[in-house]
DNA sequence: GCATTTATGTACCATTTCGCATTAAAATAA
DNA sequence: TTATTTTAATGCGAAATGGTACATAAATGC
């Protein structure tokens, strides 16, 4: 029994990429409705019917980023061996992500952290997807160092989860901030092996 | 000799901490001359006059609050004896200025590397005072290395300089995301004790 | 007093903003 | 064919946007 009505003319998926890859460049507040349209292709009133307000776009994408960032965690602490070489693999693929998966000398960072986090004062529900996702992926870590290392003591546990956080969210800052390719992912090298030398 | 023309009838250092906490908590795009001017008590027309357009305004801020951010970090390194004293102090600082030295729940974190970042990849002059302004920190965070450590090999000292400054970036977006002072407290104290192990 | 200089305040302008009302189009169901 | 359902497109509208012109006000220099 086919769908009642006229069919879509887009592809939803599609329309949904080329917003985030706007909202990812500009942010929330500088997107406009019109930019949408103009880069999608549909126009406004399509937009809303189908996607809701602005702010409703907005969090399509980010929780589209986001789980297309969690499953990297997840990836990389399932199938890698040791916590170092765990590390080493999702750093990799968030620096790929970051510089949106192109060789272009400029990266964007990470939606959530080095740009959703600005609404994060001003728009409740920007603010508690983000802390929520953070919890999430804190969670993820410490799992994945617990599953590797279950005799690990509290403190190393604690050390070793906030460096790799703060290496996660320092990647996504420092790469939108311009810092180049070469020097980021030696700045995260840096972050495993001192993962590495704290667990020895 | 006294300056012709009438005379100022405000006091240009409290507009500029106005402004700067209202672009704080927004961020550019979301602020408007409107804003700007209903918080200050000026009218749009003086502010364009006394500080050139909303960019140049929003620059103004960066590089007030960037200056008072690296007289932090002067501070902390001329002022305490260990790499790990200094390191305390100096989280303690950033963690109170990021939570807008108030006891309130929820901080805005760091004005430059939460805030500004969103800006960089479509405004060059925001680009390029954050990538400079990283570049200053992370110096000042190596410089402050040696000084204490004279002997440290270069491995040690990329590691702990890296791990420092992505705690330092991490805090401030944590600390916008809504995570609470509790906990951003020892995770900081759990980077530097991660350092001390590290030099151990 | 009078010109000059600087600051303020009102009002304005062109453009953009989000959102919606309305109409036209394209499909199915009866 | 005709009614119904869903989508698409045009265009409106009220408000907000960044920025400015212009008249007024308040100080100094001569």
């Amino acid at each position: 029994m086919k769908k009642r009505g006229r069919p879509r003319e887009f592809d939803e998926e599609a329309v949904v990429a080329s917003m985030e890859a706007l909202f990812w460049q500009q942010g929330l507040a500088a997107t406009s409705l019109d930019d949408i349209a103009k880069t999608t292709g549909l126009n406004r009133p399509s937009l809303y019917s189908a996607f809701g307000s602005k702010v409703d776009m907005y969090l399509l994408c980010l929780n589209a980023f986001a789980k297309r960032m969690t499953d990297l965690f997840q990836a990389a602490f399932d199938q890698s061996n040791t916590l170092e070489d765990a590390l080493n693999d999702l750093f990799s693929s968030l620096i790929a992500t970051y510089y949106c998966e192109s060789d272009k000398t400029f990266g964007l960072g990470c939606l959530v952290f080095s740009n959703a986090v600005v609404e994060a004062p001003t728009n409740e529900r920007v603010q508690s997807m983000i802390e929520s996702t953070l919890d999430v992926i804190r969670k993820s870590v410490r799992t994945s160092i617990i599953k590797r290392l279950p005799n690990v003591d509290e403190e190393t546990l604690s050390m070793v989860t906030e460096l790799s956080l703060s290496t996660f969210l320092g990647l996504g800052i420092q790469i939108r901030s311009g810092v180049n390719r070469v020097d980021i992912e030696s700045s995260a090298r840096n972050s495993v092996k001192a993962v590495g030398r704290l667990l020895a």
